[in-house]
DNA sequence: TTGAAAGCGGTACCAA
DNA sequence: TTGGTACCGCTTTCAA
């Protein structure tokens, strides 16, 4: 194309057919008052002379301010900061649609989510992303939006069964058989790992149960899994759970903790002199792990790049409010397996952010 | 905020302080002509007020159409083809900035490139994406259309001295270093490893040679390297010297092929009964490498991100061209390793792309 | 040094 | 069913 040859506008196609600017408007948006003959000519023209809209005249006169709301849980703060940084990344590099975005946090999953979507009115947001907690408990409120017309955007992790129109998360089965296969390649004698998930009614867990399970069947037949630990999220539950399952097992050879909450059980092992001696798979990155990966004495972290889920979410509801794109039912993220080789790629990120929030809290 | 509170407009400045829009106009744009004291009031009352241009006005008053160029080569079509998805897929979700790209290509790397930057006058471009060949010769072209007022995005590959603005690729050091540390996990015992690159005066090439060999002394020192072979991205080449390989070090345990050239390695190990044997690290993701993964006969492969890429080059120059943000110097993205497990998260993208390019065919 | 006003390309209201 | 036109917020020309 030519440099500054551009489109032509509506008022090329009016011109063209010796009618009125009011009259193509009206058959562009098949607004009633339009003779259907009419009508089929300035598509006709329309094509012809290439019209594109000009979108920067539209969105002047329309003057659309659209209205976002992001609800996300304060904890787990390493995960969900990221998470805010890539909403707000994406949303300041917006030109040409004025957006209002609301952020807001609560507690902890389950603890002020559902208050908090319930208390929407109908209509009030354009959009909203959220982290839904318990799929069946939250559904009514995702589904009560939706139909308002409020665009509801799920992010790390998932309502699948309601309305909401777009959800973004780490692939949850590829994490736990990325994780199977993980421990599978490095453990090459025959012996039993361990899982150490959050709780299994969380869908997301669930399935990197379900991914670990199999995987570890089908890729790394020496090893056997024991029994799943669900260490719900608190650490002192996961203190206690590890020290159990070392007493009752202590010739484990592998651990994968599928959530966040890895330090306790880092730091069961440190005790009990079994850190780099047990391989440890973790999830997330944050700044503990850091020394502990550069000193070999994790395997590996599975990242689920929280930022991008962030910016990937802003992204896909941008488009479908602007240009009613319908996304895909839902986007899973391939998580990044971070090592001691590659950390320092994804350290840079956690570490600047941990020296912000220092600075933040006037450190 | 408020749903439909907008922020202060230009109007609302010169109300507030009882002046023309046109003064203000001046004073935000610092064209000649104002009191400084009614500009440094201007200025104190734009951020009183919180003042935000429309950018949907200005772009329609201004009415200025970006004009950007993509140059790339057709080979490697199975990593440039991604990129240049990922480059439209950037370039279709922008609204409220007009925009026309040009997209080129030339037969290879070395071969058409520097002519066609070349022939590029002076201030055709804002923008221009490409891919450059050896830095050294292409540095004068870039340099005289950074200087012209071109911004120029290196992607895939850089010219660091060069002028030019931004550059976004994988970081090849770390792509090296990640290959040293799969291997020396996975090959537990005492053995010889061996790497095949491209050419080493390619930056990218040699920066994996170094992020390899440095990782491999450091993470695995059971592991010894043998003399480096440069394949020149030639299949006859590869297959040449992987013969050659094989018959002087029979005993190789494992093969890191840090180009995407991998397929005629693969088939002389296929020949001599050693797929499966060797541990093969690959990089990119083509369709077929697909069965070679889910059949283990690979260990992995460190895939480039190729859309990724490109579209976050596009969005990089993008937000130059239109706030004048600078971007940083380098940005080096996280290469995925892709092993069995996780590897459906990336081959449906890659067989998709596969068919469509066979539907295209006519197939 | 400052102000008044035209106009960018659509949308939508009112009139015919 | 169609046409005329005011207006969105900003830039820029011309006049004061």
């Amino acid at each position: 194309m030519e440099k500054g040859k551009k489109p032509a506008g509506i008022k090329d196609v009016a011109r063209a057919l010796g009618i009125s600017i009011a009259t193509v408007d009206r058959a562009f948006h098949d607004r009633p008052g339009v003779n259907p003959k009419t009508r089929a000519r300035v598509l006709a023209m329309a094509q012809k002379l290439n019209y594109r809209p000009n979108l920067a005249a539209r969105s002047l006169k329309l003057n659309r301010r659209l209205s976002i709301a992001v609800y996300l849980p304060e904890q787990i703060h390493s995960f969900f900061a990221p998470l805010l940084e890539g909403v707000r990344s994406a949303a300041g590099g917006v030109f040409g649609v004025e957006i209002d975005v609301e952020y807001r946090t609560y507690p902890r999953i389950g603890e002020g989510d559902l208050a908090l979507l319930e208390s929407i009115p109908d209509g009030r947001f354009d959009g909203v992303i959220f982290t839904p907690g318990d799929p069946a408990k939250s559904e009514p409120a995702i589904n009560r939006l939706s139909r308002s017309g409020t665009a509801m955007v799920c992010v790390a992790s998932d309502a699948p069964h309601s309305e909401r129109i777009a959800a973004v998360s780490v692939d949850a089965y590829v994490s736990g058989a990325l994780a199977a296969e993980l421990l599978g390649r490095t453990i090459q004698r025959n012996g039993t790992v361990a899982m150490i998930t959050g709780e299994l009614h969380v869908l997301d867990h669930a399935e990197k149960l379900r991914g670990f399970a199999a995987n570890l069947a089908l890729l790394a037949p020496h090893l056997s899994l024991l029994p799943v630990v669900e260490s719900h999220e608190s650490a002192q539950e996961a203190l206690r759970q590890t020290r159990n399952l070392l007493k009752r097992n202590p010739e484990v050879a592998g651990i994968y903790v599928s959530t966040a909450n890895s330090l306790p059980v880092l730091r069961v092992l440190e005790e009990q002199q079994l850190l780099g001696k047990v391989q440890v798979l973790c999830t997330d990155l944050f700044a503990e792990l850091i020394p502990l990966l550069e000193g070999g004495r994790i395997l590996a972290t599975l990242y689920q790049r929280p930022f991008a889920q962030g910016k990937t979410a802003f992204e896909i509801l941008l488009r479908y409010l602007v240009e009613r794109v319908r996304p895909e039912h839902a986007t899973r993220l391939a998580p990044h397996t971070v090592f001691r080789s590659n950390l320092p790629l994804f350290a840079d990120r956690v570490r600047s952010k941990a020296r912000a929030a220092a600075e933040a809290r006037g450190v």
